[in-house]
RNA sequence: GCGGACGUGGCGGAAUUGGUAGACGCGCUGGAUUUAGGUUCCAGUCCUUACGGGUCAGAGUUCGAGUCUCUGCGUCCGCACCA
């Protein structure tokens, strides 16, 4: 009798279609069961899985299986983030409409994602592109107009002149590059729209506490966007006029020591402060910063440079005049746009002093020191006050207390927390997006589309070219609509939504998903959520992860939800990484096809220049990335999923290894031929339990239990892997005299490893002759009676240092084993002649003799 | 500059949280099967002939340190003129 060969391109198929056919993985609402949804984040639908992709969903999809096992109802669905440009850009290169190039996009992805074997509802896929669910989007937009929550502000904004469009804070990096396009991001002063985040901003630093399931490193960096700092709101008036200027300081301690004033170029104030013999200069200062980049004006290394503005203000403290100048180091988004400048305990201070010759004024010695000496550099540090008048002798912190209250009773200024976050920015001057669900009446004004008359429908019939003004602004027909309040002609807001807003509410609606009348059911919401576990790429540590906390809190607000963070466990998984070929000199990227080695030596075949070998993130451009449908026609998912889990813990980088890949084959080879051994040959049937029995037993429930342990706690897959490969290497070994245990050992080897390979499990499951599908079989329990042990290994110590073992009776006391200890081999060894000081005993485990030296 | 994470064989990575360092896999070495290559199976694989020595380096706490503390070195990541 020949047994079947493992082949997975045959079964992997049937038994996915088994399995959609008797609907598996439909959401269980039996309302008994606890509930458990895990997600994995949404994709954009870019047309082709990557192993990013298969990497996120596969970690998620165990997690879903197991916790379903366990007897959780489980929420594990699926959905696509499908508004955005790369559709758009499709359009202009290849005349293809965003919506047709989407739809095919998500079909292609959906037929990929099936192939993997996941373990979704399909019933509730939604994509953020199709009007029932951007009714929705458009319709928590006006729920946030009315909260006051959104509004419309002419701003400074980042404008990308590649996508031309403008682009939120977040969404440009440290080198002022757009996260999308890569190009430098320009400034432009533009009417835009705007989220109040800063309203929450408190809340959601303060909530990052609470978030115990994320990690670390995302929290911190949460925190240190929101940018919270404390200090003081102080006003100078200015000289001779009837304004003041409002400035922040996180160091009202150092106010005796201010000896100007700077404001941002952009203040609004610099026009009525510029005294008229410095108006050309000034003008022409402003000008010039207006042209450089972002990063260009704020690179730290710059000398700073500013103008006078010819006009002088009063530090209230001193009564002295100091001048005002503008600078192009200060920000005009932060706090008030204007800085008081204390040179001798500010660094930017100080070297701007240096250079225009402004006076440097010490006010804060460093403790232990009593005599001022001129500075070599500011002196940043806490301190004791001097020449600061009523102020003298106190310390920093002290000081900081009394000079904000002593300005806050003399009218001067306040108590004051600064946030470095900024409100949203959301405007789009792109086609491929929510629109805006707002009207403007030269009558009424700004006016929202009444929730009856959602949607707001993104037109059809446009003409993309990419260029000039936003796509929705040419269509004269769908812009004109008559006022919802009056009823004259007004125009619609043409500008859409950035897309991060689709996504940050989208794990809401998966609750609810087909729900036509509201955007979702509450109940159904507050019964699902929050997600249990989130699993995605950290490049969302703020972006997404931000702003769905943010959504969040305005839901709960609004009286919609009753929770007020989305998301309990976080999980960020490491990056896919493939093997990189560079050569040294030039840096090109080369395949692997393009180089020779030569004496070990690995060299560009053309110019035939050294080339480095390393890994790095798969991508395109580099030539090293791995396709997640050859790997499935080669090996199958169930091998694709095994070495993804096993080759690293998921939040390290992976590095993709074609050899590793075929160790995971292997291994589902021998878990194969095992089950076809074992019911080809099945071991003759004895009812005594031998001491072989017992230990197979042990075995099987230690492996329960550190599965179980590795799948639901911290995850590591990798190590819960290597367990059931143990537990396969001590079935195939084992030389069974009972079946009960090998029957038992097969069947728990099987259950275990059904939520990693689902496909191969439930084939053999049904060889064996189970009706029912393994996936439905609860998960194993550990038996706690089996893991006893009658003999234990217990670790002889001298001096700390490991000598030996022994083998002993696990119920012997101390005084027994240390007998035993003495009469081994390694006692003998040590312990002849010697003076035993003191014993350490640890139970189980080991016996330290501590001797006299 | 500020903040965070990390440093273990040839490689990816384990180590019940202070108790036999190197599980599991890859690679490699030898052997068996095979006409051969591949597959499969068996044995070995931190260094050292041994005594011993080993978790980036150095110090400390402890009966005992990969694990805790301090110092230094190195790598990675985030933020960066935020007043």
């Amino acid at each position: 009798m020949t047994s079947p060969r493992y082949q997975p391109a045959e079964l992997e198929p049937r038994w996915q279609k088994v399995w959609r056919e008797a609907h598996l993985y439909k959401t269980s609402t039996n309302s008994e069961q606890p509930k458990y949804y895990a997600l994995s984040m949404f994709p954009y639908p870019s047309g082709n899985l990557h192993m990013g992709h298969v990497r996120n969903y596969t970690i998620t999809d165990v997690i879903a299986r197991v916790r379903r096992m366990q007897g959780y109802r489980v929420l594990h669905p699926m959905g696509w983030d499908a508004f955005g440009l790369p559709a758009e850009n499709a359009a202009i290169d290849r005349g293809i409409h965003p919506a047709r190039w989407t739809e095919r996009n998500i079909a292609n992805m959906r037929r990929q994602l099936q192939s993997l074997g996941l373990s979704y509802d399909w019933e509730r896929e939604f994509a953020s592109c199709h009007p029932e669910y951007y009714r929705w989007t458009q319709w928590l937009f006006l729920q946030m107009w009315q909260m006051g929550l959104a509004y419309q502000k002419f701003a400074q904004v980042n404008w990308d002149p590649v996508d031309q469009t403008v682009l939120a804070n977040e969404q440009v990096d440290s080198e002022g590059r757009s996260w999308r396009s890569g190009a430098k991001v320009e400034q432009k002063l533009l009417k835009q729209w705007f989220l109040r985040i800063t309203h929450y901003a408190e809340e959601l630093l303060q909530d990052l506490d609470t978030l115990t399931g994320w990690p670390e490193r995302v929290k911190t960096m949460q925190a240190n966007w929101i940018g919270r700092s404390t200090g003081a709101y102080l006003e100078f008036p200015v000289v001779g006029r009837g304004e003041k200027i409002g400035v922040f300081t996180t160091r009202p301690d150092t106010v005796f020591g201010v000896s100007y004033l700077v404001l941002a170029p952009e203040h609004p104030l610099v026009g009525t402060l510029t005294a008229l013999s410095q108006q050309a200069q000034v003008q022409e200062f402003c000008q010039r910063l207006a042209h450089l980049s972002v990063e260009e004006r704020t690179a730290n290394d710059q000398p700073k440079r500013g103008v006078p503005l010819g006009t002088e203000a009063v530090n209230p403290f001193t009564q002295q005049p100091v001048p005002i100048w503008i600078a192009d180091y200060v920000l005009y988004e932060y706090g008030t746009g204007a800085v008081m400048g204390v040179p001798a305990h500010d660094e930017r201070d100080f070297a701007f002093a240096q250079q225009y010759h402004l006076p440097i004024t010490q006010v804060i010695l460093p403790p232990g020191v009593v005599e001022i000496t001129p500075l070599p550099k500011a002196y940043t540090e806490p301190g004791i006050l001097v020449n600061s008048g009523e102020f003298d002798g106190l310390d920093s912190l002290t000081a900081k207390e009394k000079i904000t209250q002593a300005a806050q009773e003399r009218g001067w200024g306040e108590q004051r927390v600064q946030y470095r976050l900024r409100d949203w920015l959301i405007s789009r001057q792109r086609y491929w997006g929510v629109p805006i669900p707002m009207i403007h009446c030269d009558h009424c004004g700004v006016v929202p589309v009444p929730e009856a008359d959602l949607p707001v429908l993104l037109p059809e019939n446009v003409t993309l070219t990419g260029r000039g003004l936003s796509p929705l602004a040419q269509l004269t027909e769908w812009v004109q609509v008559p006022c919802p309040q009056c009823g004259r002609p007004a125009r619609r807001e043409t500008d859409t939504m950035d897309t991060f807003i689709d996504s940050s509410w989208y794990f809401l609606r998966f609750a609810d998903a087909q729900n036509s009348q509201a955007i979702f059911a509450s109940e159904k919401v507050n019964d699902w959520l929050p997600v249990d576990q989130y699993v995605g790429g950290i490049e969302h540590a703020i972006l997404h992860l931000l702003y769905s906390r943010f959504i969040t809190k305005v839901l709960r607000d609004r009286g919609l939800i009753n929770f007020g963070e989305p998301f309990q466990r976080l999980l960020t998984q490491g990056m896919v990484q493939g093997l990189t070929y560079k050569t040294v000199q030039t840096g090109k990227y080369l395949t692997s096809e393009q180089v020779i080695y030569e004496n070990g030596e690995c060299r560009d075949k053309e110019t035939n220049e050294p080339v480095a070998i390393f890994y790095e993130k798969m991508s395109k451009s580099k030539y090293n990335g791995v396709d997640p449908e050859q790997v499935l026609a080669k090996y199958g998912a169930d091998t694709a999923r095994m070495f993804i889990l096993f080759k690293a813990p998921p939040e390290k980088d992976l590095e993709w290894d074609d050899a590793d890949v075929e160790g995971q084959f292997r291994f589902l080879q021998r878990v194969w031929r095992l089950v076809q051994n074992y019911h080809e040959h099945p071991p003759p049937r004895v009812v005594e339990s031998t001491s072989n029995e017992r230990n197979l037993r042990r075995f099987i429930h230690q492996t329960i239990q550190a599965v179980t342990a590795d799948t639901t706690g911290e995850y590591q897959f990798n190590t819960a892997i290597a367990s059931l490969m143990k537990l396969t290497n001590e079935l195939t070994d084992y030389q069974g005299d009972n079946s009960g245990i090998f029957d038992e050992g097969i069947r728990v080897l099987l259950t275990l490893l059904a939520p990693f390979a689902p496909h191969i499990t439930e084939e053999l499951w049904h060889q064996l002759g189970h009706e029912d599908s393994i996936h439905r079989q609860p998960w194993p329990q550990v038996d706690h009676q089996a893991l006893v042990v009658d003999e234990i290994t217990l670790v002889i110590q001298i001096m700390g240092k490991t000598r030996g073992t022994i083998i002993a009776p696990s119920q012997a006391d101390q005084a027994t084993l240390e007998q035993l200890a003495k009469n081994s081999d390694v006692g003998q060894r040590y312990l002849q002649g010697q003076t035993i000081k003191k014993v350490i005993y640890v139970p189980g485990k080991l016996l330290n003799f501590v001797l006299a030296s």
